[in-house]
Formats: C-alpha cells, structure tokens, sequence
DNA sequence: GTCAGTTTGTGAATGTGAACACAAGCACGA
DNA sequence: TCGTGCTTGTGTTCACATTCACAAACTGAC
C-alpha cells in the first residue's frame, strides 16, 4: 500500500522500531517477525505490521522483515541518515545534564554547540562542548546545525525561540513549561517534565479519599 | 452532563488547564472565558469547554468560569489535593538536575527522597536531598511516598522499578529509554528525551534530501 | 421588564487511530 | 509438484477525539 500519508503516532513510535531493531542487529540477527518486535518493543504485532506497511512491502511472508533493509528505511524516512547536528541553548543543571546524555548518539544525534547568557558559564567546557556567548545563536545556520534544545528558564523561552527561528532552526525541543508560538515551518516539541508528574496521581484511584473512581484502571503503560 | 468518563486526552490536558489558571488568579483575577483561556494556553476554546464539561458545569454563561472553583476541582480530579511526595531514584546528570529543578512546586509535588547505588554519592546532600542507599527503597510505602521518578541506567530500570512496584510505589515517572513491565496496579509514564528529538528531523521536508514529502506540513506545534 | 451583548454547554458531524480477522504469499520437505 | 506451517499485508469494524454550530442562560443598561 504505497502512496499513502504516514499518521502522526506512527511516526512517534518509528524511533522506538528503530532502536528495537538496531538492537536485535547487535545480536546478530537478520531477520525479525512483527511478533518477535512486538514482545520487544512493546507495541501488539497487528500495529506494527500496519506501521511497516505505510511505506512500502518491506517483509516476506513466512519470513518476517528484513533488519538491516529495515532499519536503513526507518532512518531515511525519520531523515536520520544523514547525520543532524544539534545546538543546547541554556547550560543550567538540566542543559548540563542533557549535554552528558548518552543516548543521542544511537540515532545519529549529537549536540555539537552549548549557549548561554550567564558570563560565568561562557568559555566553561563541558564534556567536550565549549559554552559560547548566546549572541552567536545567529551563526547556527552558517555552521549548519539544524536542531536546537531549549534548556532555558520559561521566561526566557519564547524571546529564545524566535531568534532560533530567525537564524534558521528547523526543529527545536522545548523543555520550557509555557506556550510556545513560532513560525509555521519550525517545529517545537515541547516536553513538560512536571506536568507528566502531575499526571501521575490521577491514576492511582485507591488513595484515601473519598473521591469515586469514575475512570476505569490504570492501562498498564504509556510511552512518552 | 455529569457522570461522564473523562477521556484520556482531556486528563493530558488538565495540568496546561491549571498552570495557566493559577498564573490567571496570580494576576487577580477571579474569572476566566474559555476564549481567554484559550489563547494563553494554545488549546482551543470549543476544546476547553468540552474538557470542563466532562466533570461539572463550573462556568457561568456570559460570565466565565470562576476561577479559584476550578483550580480546586482539576486539583481535586488530578489527586493534587493532598501534596503528593515523591522518591527521585538515580543521582546522576539527570537526577541531580531534576532534584533542583523549580517546577514540581506549583503542582504540589516536591523530591523528598532520593536514592543511588554508587558508595560515592550515598550520604551527599544534593539540593537539601541527602542521598540514601538503594537498599532503602523497601521503606517508601512506610515513609508516605507514594511516586517515583526513575532516572537510572537503563540496564537497570527494570529491576528498580520492579523493586518499587514491591514497596507499594504506584506512580512512576520514567527516563530509561526502554520498555519497562509493571504491574497492573502501576502506572508507569516513560519519557524518552532521545527519542522524541529523533522525531524532529521528520518534520523538516525542506532539507538537501530528494526525498518526497509524504506528509503534510509541520503542524505548527505538539505539546509533550 | 426588555433588549443587546456575551459566554457556556452540548448534540451532531467529522476525522483519526486501533483492533481484528483473514486472504495472499513464501519456505521447506516429501 | 503438492501440502503444511508460518508470516505478512490489508480491508473492515470499532472506539475515541476534535470540530462545529447553535440554543440556553446570564449580565448590565435603560
């Protein structure tokens, strides 16, 4: 079934494919059933036979799916091929501990340049990464560095955004706790870290309150 | 239109709905349009209205939504209520940075525990948090910690949140970006930063690529 | 009391994603 | 070449969420 538009969620579960599948290439396998993922990732097996099917025939029946093929698909269509380069905007304790995250690098993901505005942090190095002076964020395009995170205090974020915007990011996540406006053609991905928190209760119904439980049990797991 | 399930999206929602009436009431004011609402929070109004719909009539017609009713019946919804503690287990990069992050405090969330294996790190007080043996994690359900957030390796975030199921944990936050198994009686939310910025790229066609742009345009925005 | 201006609450229509069942297709052995 | 067992691909059905349009209800002025 070619030629059809790939939905939202299945694009937000392709990198959760992704890294299924480039882990079971570690182990040396080729090939691997929609089940077999299913049982590792998470996601029932129907799903991800549909998933795989939005952008082309990619199994064989009596088979199962072709890793290496897969995962190399996977990458094109995420635009993970080609390496992205990626800016950390604000080094305070959550940019500092994103620019010592790990797991970029399984996706071909890296932060390449850090920027802040406090003078004591600017010339600091950390994990490799020197700390500019936020008045270069004009340069990104010119360096070719294509995504920007935004560690900086909400009230910082939207005057942030819009000079990201101006020099050319295409794509930014946001871990500011505010409403974001931005130009159409970049994408803002926001990721509220205390608002997830404060989802959490609401699940868990037998406190002691007195309150009815009016939404059936907790479902198990999300995913982001 | 009482007695209605609230719809898994509209509980996602409900933590943008109270930030933003409390900064409203902040500012002095006692109520608030579904319109004004609206705009300072990015959802639209017929959305709004629907959402709080779901659990009461709490607006007047012609007049808005009194606002100090409403944060009180979200609070009251999401189990925020009563102040809800919470175990951070892991102080690495990532933990020592959530511990000192402001922005539990207006959901009435605070760290008061936290927990690691390393020798070196057990005993240091971090952000007034002094750091305990993972050992420890058995006497949560006695101390009144009902929620954990979860920021170890992920090798081993299944057998921390297997041990935190067994201490009577019922809510988890989670950064290991792995498929977790929990209980039924758990409700687990993983928030796999990695992930979600490997979901950007997709959303700029425009690169050097020859690639067709399947999908559509960038919708504007995405909240978490 | 009436009228104009606002704003909510909600039924209906539309859009989107998940679940399911099963035919189609491949490998392998006899 | 045929039959068996396994796995994919997809049409259909169902469930859920969003959007829209509008009647109902309230305020304040005159």
């Amino acid at each position: 079934m070619r030629y059809h538009r790939i939905p939202d969620e299945t694009v937000r579960r392709l990198p959760i494919y992704l890294r299924g599948l480039m882990i079971s290439a570690d182990q040396g396998y080729e090939h691997i059933s929609s089940q077999f993922l299913a049982d590792f990732v998470g996601v029932p097996s129907s799903q991800i036979r549909k998933d795989f099917s939005y952008f082309g025939d990619f199994g064989t029946r009596g088979v199962g799916y072709d890793i290496g093929k897969l995962v190399r698909e996977i990458k094109k269509i995420l635009r993970l091929d080609a390496a992205c380069k990626s800016a950390l905007i604000g080094v305070g304790d959550l940019g500092s501990a994103l620019l010592a995250y790990p797991g970029f690098g399984a996706y071909g993901l890296a932060i390449v340049a850090a920027f802040d505005v406090d003078p004591q942090r600017i010339g600091q190095i950390v994990n490799g990464i020197r700390i500019e002076d936020s008045s270069r964020i004009s340069e990104l395009d010119r360096r070719g560095i294509t995504l920007a995170i935004v560690a900086v205090p909400w009230a910082a974020a939207q005057s942030t955004i819009d000079r990201l915007a101006e020099a050319g990011i295409r794509g930014i996540l946001n871990f500011a706790p505010c409403r974001i406006v931005a130009p159409r053609r970049v994408k803002v991905i926001t990721l509220d870290i205390a608002m997830e928190l404060a989802r959490l209760p609401y699940y868990m119904p037998a406190g002691g309150s007195n309150e009815q439980p009016i939404a059936g049990g907790s479902p198990q797991q999300e995913a982001s």
